[in-house]
DNA sequence: GCCGCTAGAATATGATCAAAATACCGGATG
DNA sequence: CATCCGGTATTTTGATCATATTCTAGCGGC
């Protein structure tokens, strides 16, 4: 899976909860780095960049930075380098797939399992989205964007789909981002409002269907930064 | 991409062709000995014990494993262990429905871009694959599997959906080895056949049928071990 | 314009420290 | 008296770091 399991919270009475090692650190930071914040595609990444910027050792950082690459999250510019990877129109196609293929069948499943509290704190992190979506800020729509997907989709827990969807959302994330920056907050209809009206009323078809059309609402938004703007 | 394709063969005129880093033989082997070998499903996978193991140092193993771990092949053991994961029936379900999703529609695009020079390779590859459950070698046998299909997908030049299905491949792996440990290569029908004259004859959707079959086949011959045998 | 040199970055090693698992031992108990 | 339990010591393993080595890219001289 994506997001490791295993070093998540336990019982918060047992003191002997231990904290994560620090390359599992290091690979969350650069990881929100890429998704949310200040990656762009094409950038280089350079290992002691990122040594002195989150200041950890050389090896943890190493292993995070493999961790990413496997994930497709940064790719490897044959000779040693590092970047994160811009999306081509033909990837954004397989993304487009994939992406149908998966989420919407998370979705399906997290809405046969989902708890009243799920869906209420769905619904709160779809209040902080609007709020940011209003203030036109940017990492904080991008945020709450990706927690309400991931929160969703944990509720499947189906760790398999869960880790392709993750690994997708990841290779889409710094494209996204750039998609916001050209284009501001204005005009990101979403299908969120939908989502949580079926999961309330307990119909898994429709909950799949709003993430159907939410992702390619994504993709589509994509899609226009990417094709050239006027012919 | 799993297979991450900087490090392939260049202009062998050119003799300034660099050696992969030992990472990535590390990280070939380690995936080498999971998909067709050594590794059994929970078992314990010690850095140490690869270091000796491979005679390598302890750095690129490490990476090796992060990597591993990402795609799915290695899972964390809660306290700092590392194992290989063993498949629930509820995870054989994820990898079914992904597989479904994902493999045809390689095959179908492997199809339309296909040359003859590949088709010969893959037929040859088939007839390895036939020659060695012939001679019961399970270890042949699975390793011609693996690469008929990684073979053929690499044909669709779709470096998303390439990643996904070697994922996929490779969470299976120690399972399908398991099957073939206990039923032998006996009664293992494949749809190889029907793909590749399907492919001669230029009909993708025809191919894609195919896999979907052969994909089907795997996941039911692992399902049947893992499922109590008689009621 | 081409070639060798230098600076800097990445790779890889081995040592060191910390944590966990296992083995071990002594006492209490049936 | 044998056995089982709890706790401790040992030993194995993982995590991290400092460092040596190798490679790449950029630059200046020819």
């Amino acid at each position: 899976m994506v997001g490791s399991p295993s070093y998540e919270r336990r019982s918060s009475l047992n003191a002997d909860f231990h904290k994560p090692p620090t390359h599992e650190i290091v690979y969350r930071k650069i990881r929100e780095m890429i998704l949310f914040g200040e990656l762009a595609p094409g950038q280089a990444v350079t290992i002691q960049g990122l040594v002195t910027d989150l200041d950890a050792g050389m090896t943890p950082v190493r292993e995070a930075i493999r961790r990413l690459t496997a994930e497709g999250a940064l790719q490897f510019q044959g000779n040693r380098r590092v970047s994160v990877p811009e999306l081509t129109l033909a990837q954004l196609d397989e993304l487009a797939f994939a992406r149908q293929a998966i989420e919407p069948q998370l979705a399906f499943l997290a809405a046969q399992k989902i708890t009243p509290a799920a869906i209420s704190r769905l619904e709160s992190i779809d209040d902080s989205l609007n709020a940011a979506v209003r203030r036109g800020d940017v990492k904080a729509y991008l945020e709450h964007n990706h927690r309400f997907h991931t929160t969703l989709y944990e509720q499947a827990e189906a760790g398999i789909l869960f880790a392709i969807a993750q690994m997708l959302l990841l290779r889409g994330g710094p494209s996204l981002r750039v998609v916001c920056g050209r284009l501001g907050t204005n005009g990101l209809p979403d299908k969120h409002l939908q989502a949580l009206s079926a999961l309330r009323s307990g119909s898994p078809e429709a909950v799949a269907n709003a993430i159907r059309d939410d992702v390619n609402q994504g993709i589509e938004q994509i899609r226009m930064t990417l094709s050239p703007p006027g012919v």
